[in-house]
DNA sequence: TTGTAGGCGTTATCAA
DNA sequence: TTGATAACGCCTACAA
């Protein structure tokens, strides 16, 4: 293990002045300076971690907990939004730290307050909103960065950047309408998870804009995984007037819904038209593809990181920044192609 | 912020007393132990990471490297081997460092290397072996603990967890073959990963056990991705003498072949066979489902972090580890059903 | 331009 | 059983 004291001896100078010359400061002598760098390289010298972050009261880490349910689950979402953070991280000189918890449960709560009390991470990403969310109440108030992808209230007053799913779902909704579905499904998730809200909301607007009237037997809950949609959309096609399309509130859903599909008898694209959100890769995959509302989950994650470290550097700490990305409708065969 | 001082104030002890209290030596008399654990709960102490971890030399901290090649990618392989790491730390008191690197990469060099000179971890956990792995070579020169998924060599040193996946392919072919397939194809991976040679020689000796010779034109290279397994299935569909069974080194390799078959008007199940591996749970959902090996990764995640942390704290340090699961076969429509 | 000294919050050694 | 004291490795006023 090199440190500071050995690099220092080696050269024959104070450990200050080694300190300072490698940090950049502008009061060493350029001389001083490339011998100090060359000797710190040649060595191996690194700054320890913890030493540093001791003396400098800040880690340079954010922190990210997984909603991991039951422990198992497999959505491709969070691997991409994962890289996305973790590309955004080092670029910054960041570390990630990576916990996984149940969304609400006691395990949760200790993750954020342990991480807060012991001063582990500078900051948060948050991700999965959910209505009125503890953790924006919590952070807010204790004053620790975050950001959120997406919202926990409509009209929220935390860094976020959302899509637009709202008006992502009400199109996709006249894209089925103008094709002439005019029974159209929509599984969604729990309402106490604010992308719910948003979407259920878009999917309304969009059955409003085409002017077919609301049917509350053709709205379920799933909870945005490929079981839930497969069971919820068995129980919408053995309505005695089953649907003749159904949404999705996630890719996971839809694809869900797919399989039920098939194992009534029913060829997605031709018999029903079936569409998702989030365009994952999966969704270009499946059988047949999936109209979907693309959003840029790495792309997202990689500008949360940004917009956090800014924050954590206090940078623009007098206005939230809001950002708001519109999704792509990817039409495939599933509505039709 | 509320720190080891404060809590000796309030009780009037000394700062070394508190700090013994609360972590369980056996020389404190037991009134003043309950006395301070209830005060250091109740003005909500934890222990700063930093000075913990610099006074004690070691970060209670494990690394792990996501192998995103281009940024992009979602395999939700990845999502459940992450979410099993992450309880797996939790569960025992450590905490899951995160990081994103493209296999073999500059950037990956340097972020074990960060992480090893700044002591920012205790160990390692490495996933997607690589033949003649360097950090495997790396790791036990400089002495760092780490456990693998899967192993670097046939006759690896190292402590592992492994999925024989070389009889689970045997195994599949043989399923393959009692059904009457001869023209087995597989589509692998880079030969400098070290899953291509266990699984591409199971499916050699799979073939071997059958009586079918081994044909060249048969086996492709993909990239573990959908599109790598959709480009090298269309290619083998297009040979003058097609494959009637197409075998993918995983499952993401196997749902691109599924995609492809489809394209050519093939229906998977009936007019060819398509298995894949690792039974994460979008095979299950694929049209047709998909014939699949299923392999713990949740659990098999934990595991890796309890053989981990208990290399870090030194027991069994003697001998290595290896332990060897086997993969279950799981048959579906997609082989015949 | 360089060096001295003190402290960040904990834990460990030793003495009381 | 408890307390004073000295590190852990780094950063930074301040002095030289």
């Amino acid at each position: 293990m090199v440190q500071l004291r050995d690099v220092a001896r080696r050269l024959k100078l104070s450990i200050t002045t080694v300190s300072r010359a490698l940090d950049g400061y502008d009061d060493v002598a350029e001389a001083t300076r490339t011998r100090v760098v060359r000797a710190a390289r040649q060595m191996g010298y690194t700054p320890r971690r913890a030493a540093r972050q001791l003396r400098r009261q800040r880690a340079d880490v954010i922190g990210y907990v997984l909603p991991a349910s039951e422990g198992h689950f497999a959505d491709s979402f969070f691997a991409e939004f994962i890289a996305g953070l973790g590309d955004g991280a080092v670029a910054l000189g960041f570390d990630l730290l990576v916990s996984t918890a149940a969304p609400k449960s006691a395990a949760e709560r200790q993750i954020y307050c342990r991480w807060i009390q012991s001063s582990v991470v500078d900051g948060f990403i948050l991700s999965r909103m959910r209505v009125g969310d503890w953790r924006v109440i919590h952070l807010a108030r204790e004053g620790i960065p975050f950001v959120a992808h997406g919202r926990a209230q409509p009209r929220a007053m935390h860094p976020y950047i959302e899509v637009d799913s709202r008006a992502g779902f009400a199109q996709l909704v006249a894209h089925l309408a103008g094709r002439g579905f005019r029974r159209i499904a929509y599984v969604g998730a729990s309402p106490d998870i604010a992308l719910q809200v948003e979407r259920s909301a878009g999917y309304r607007e969009g059955l409003e804009a085409a002017g077919i009237p609301f049917d509350d037997s053709l709205v379920l809950e799933g909870d945005l995984t490929r079981q839930g949609g497969y069971s919820a959309a068995l129980r919408l096609l053995a309505l005695p007037e089953p649907p003749t399309a159904i949404v999705g509130a996630n890719d996971l859903t839809a694809i869900g819904a797919l399989r039920a599909a098939r194992e009534k008898g029913l060829t997605a694209g031709r018999d029903i038209a079936i569409a998702g959100y989030d365009g994952t890769e999966e969704s270009a995959h499946t059988q047949p593809p999936l109209t979907t509302l693309q959003q840029p989950i790495y792309e997202t994650a990689r500008s949360l990181v940004h917009m956090l470290v800014a924050r954590i550097g206090g940078e623009g700490s007098l206005e939230d920044p809001h950002v708001v990305l519109q999704p792509r409708l990817i039409i495939r065969e599933s509505t039709g192609g």
